[in-house]
DNA sequence: ACCTGAACACCGTTCAAGT
DNA sequence: ACCTGAACACCGTTCAAGT
């Protein structure tokens, strides 16, 4: 047999992309606080300190995380009106970062640190100077874009603490209890949504509702309104 | 003397309220992440363990601290045009969150626990519902207005770790510089647009213009659109 | 070049004890 | 009722050393 095959202790040697892999796979299996230099070393089968020849800090190395979610943005085309390559932006940034729910939060920090998170970018920026606002107002509205994107990805998923499926589950029930205990004269509306407040039953609705809500914002407020 | 002015000792008893301040003046000084069991006992004058007294854990002090955000909200007044008591709805959220930055966070988890927050909540879904939205979207709607508003006032701030004022700036320059230095025929914009990406001129616009464009964004996909 | 080992200054929390 | 003290199982990181 080749070495390659057998010897799977130099199979296992550190890599940026190794490290970053199991990382992934921690944060994926019991939320971003399990992602512990310590623990991570472990699952490596290795000396905590051995990370640290590969990275400098922790923040290096959760920004390799991020780097590796922003590594999966498909750049979409850059043409049409400027509503549609603006949701087209959006879309692209929700889809990288889709798949790692818990990491979603540390892409904000990379986003300018990143030829992709650039691209999008600057295609945001454009759309919005040719929506006609200042570029003051397409920086904020870029940023919140990203935001958002973020926002609806971490929503959308486990969240509270490292609780995995069951534990979650009777935690939703009990806020919803909770809930459904409100006096009901002054929480209708409320008491009507309990479980469309406790949890989310159309995750693609959620996500295009989002998307959604956010483009028809900024054509709203666009100085130059499109024509039709 | 009164005994309430010199014996300074029993002045400073501890209770939720108290543990409460010192939390928020040092998130507010040193960030969130330094708000830690240990060094907030030690700027009580107390062990560690007093604060288990009176909270059972961590989190629970901290949930004291998003609570005492939402003390502070004013109700506004429930009539008129839904799009207005929607914005009012959020602008009342973001009135109430943007003192304390730092722990804007820590209100997602809240609420819908707090009087206030159930309060706002009512609100938002009474104009959704006004809009045509079905209860699963506005469901939906009104958390992402919350996420909105918390991402507005996180976003305007020191963020990036416990750093203070120089410290950011010298930070912020780097970033700045960095972005200097990208290819002019690819990033057009983004090199139009660096000092505004990078720091925020105008907060008061910037609360605005999210706030506006959350609210144009429902506007515009609401189902029953608003006569004039 | 790549990793180990021991040590340091931190965490949140339990449990038994003091007053 | 309210707080202390010692202890436990964790953190991230430095620094010197091994191969």
């Amino acid at each position: 047999m080749s070495p390659t095959k057998t010897v799977t202790k130099s199979a296992n040697r550190l890599s940026r992309a190794v490290v970053v892999d199991r990382a992934l796979e921690l944060a994926a299996a019991e939320g971003l606080e399990a992602v512990t230099v310590r623990r991570l070393a472990t699952a490596l089968d290795v000396t905590p300190m051995a990370l640290y020849w590969h990275f400098r800090t922790k923040d290096e190395l959760l920004d390799g995380c991020a780097d590796r979610l922003l590594d999966g943005v498909e750049i979409p085309a850059d043409d049409g009106a400027w509503p549609e390559r603006m949701r087209a932006a959006m879309d692209a940034l929700v889809a990288a970062i889709r798949p790692h729910p818990q990491v979603a939060v540390l892409v904000d920090r990379r986003m300018l640190q990143h030829p992709s998170g650039l691209a999008l970018t600057e295609m945001a920026l454009g759309c919005l100077a040719e929506a006609g606002f200042s570029t003051a107002d397409a920086a904020q509205i870029s940023w919140h874009a990203l935001a958002t994107a973020i926002v609806l990805v971490t929503g959308d998923q486990v969240d509270d603490s490292g609780t995995q499926a069951d534990e979650r589950e009777v935690e939703l029930e009990q806020k919803a209890s909770l809930l459904r205990g409100l006096p009901p004269d002054r929480y209708p509306h409320l008491l009507a949504a309990v479980d469309d407040m406790v949890r989310c039953a159309d995750t693609e609705r959620f996500f295009d509702l989002g998307v959604e809500l956010f483009v028809a914002g900024i054509v709203g407020t666009a100085p130059k309104k499109r024509r039709s």
